[in-house]
DNA sequence: GTACGTAATG
DNA sequence: CATTACGTAC
């Protein structure tokens, strides 16, 4: 059984102690975190490596930064995707175990429609699109995960006309993510679950998680000789829910192979 | 018996779990903070209401502020000197306790000779001075207490070599601070323990408090009618070794009276 | 070394 | 609403 997490943190060193605190509840074996928000030298690779996680990281201060924590040594590891207009910002790492590669990426948050932020996250899985043409086949086994920043569908938000045109939910960027499924990718959560309503955040303001108005922006994308494999995808709402220490504005999403 | 704490808290938002852990230790019946650094709205009125103590605060925002929380009620409590050029900061605060005048102030730091703030402290001194003669009389009973911001004599400071014409320690300062007790007061510590060596700040930086390389800079005066009700004056090290939660850099003083 | 305000980001 | 950087103060 592997498990195989994706967890937003929004910042690694204000939240180190509730991942440890998450990881006693769901000991997976492949944790991918985003936005640690601080540089590779501050990330807590010991408190990891006591708990026999092999940690690679991809840091950058105040911004993005991203890691695979593996009870496995993963090999062939790269950092960003190539391409040099935007591996001026880490926002991917990915890695290979055996014959499985591993991808954590956190796609750009966008701000709001037509901004200078906008176009750079729609050029943005342009380029990560290629970087997938390039390098890999659909008849890989590929696990693709991390915050896709876009909720594929009305069913994934909360209100989808309170939420109409509003950062995550626009057409642009939801055919800026279905590129990856028709590349060869699969929504495992959606697979699963066809009809179910989940989501993996919810806004800081208002109180969002009580209400559960949120949004499912997190993602385990899988290729589809991994798909006999999937057993479950759930999304953990309890780290989000804890109110000391603070939550992340995302909850931990798993994915449950049996390989 | 009274107790009557000085403590200057370096923030009470970040300090106030600290304070109440203290409290408990030493229920004082008068405790007088500086360098609340919030305003009035912010501070904890309520925590300190539960445990019986009515609180008297002359807040500001960032820098300074001044509290003094009693079990008895004050009356004739005053904020500030009377001096505009002064009370622009919140930095005195005072009240009668029936015949017993408290007053609690945070004298300026001065950061280091020569400069605007250098005056700045000496002139708070003096303008203190004309307070103290406009409005009281030594014959009045009058606890002074607060963060003075000076060493009075070598005995005060780990070493008096090391910190010669450091801040806190400088002759003008020393003149400053002696006019106070010209005027009338009595150093409580230092008449009860002429030769003790004692220190009630430590710099946060390379771990003073562990090697105890500190100055004595709080400080409990008192006019001579309360002389013969002193009973004791202590510097409780405990929250200032505290690591968690993380203590300010002062230590509480406190004067204890048999009136 | 610790804490604050401000501005930027998500 | 929660994070970071930077500047300022002690």
């Amino acid at each position: 059984m592997l498990r195989v997490a994706t967890w937003n943190v929004n910042s690694i060193r204000s939240r180190k102690e509730l991942v440890f605190m998450w990881l006693e509840r769901v000991p997976v074996e492949i944790l991918c975190l985003q936005e640690l928000k601080t540089e590779t030298y501050n990330f807590p690779f010991l408190d990891f490596e006591r708990l026999g996680y092999k940690c690679y990281v991809h840091g950058q201060k105040a911004y993005n930064g991203v890691a695979i924590c593996s009870k496995f040594e993963l090999e062939d590891v790269f950092k960003g995707t190539g391409d040099a207009k935007f591996d001026v910002e880490s926002r991917v790492i990915g890695g290979r175990l055996k014959d499985l590669w591993l991808i954590n990426c956190y796609f750009p948050h966008g701000e709001e429609r037509g901004g200078t932020k906008f176009y750079y996250k729609l050029e943005f899985y342009d380029a990560f699109c290629k970087f997938l043409e390039k390098n890999f086949s659909p008849s890989d086994k590929i696990v693709l995960v991390g915050d896709m920043n876009v909720a594929l569908e009305d069913i994934d938000v909360y209100d989808p006309v309170v939420l109409k045109d509003t950062i995550g939910t626009m057409p642009e960027e939801r055919q800026a993510l279905r590129r990856l499924l028709d590349w060869g990718f699969v929504d495992a959560f959606r697979y699963l679950y066809p009809n179910k309503v989940e989501f993996t955040w919810w806004d800081y303001i208002g109180g969002a998680i009580w209400k559960n108005q949120g949004m499912r922006i997190d993602y385990i994308l899988i290729t589809e000789p991994l798909l006999k494999s999937l057993r479950d995808v759930f999304v953990d709402t309890w780290a989000r829910k804890k109110r000391q220490p603070k939550p992340s504005d995302h909850a931990p999403v798993v994915g449950v192979f049996e390989l």
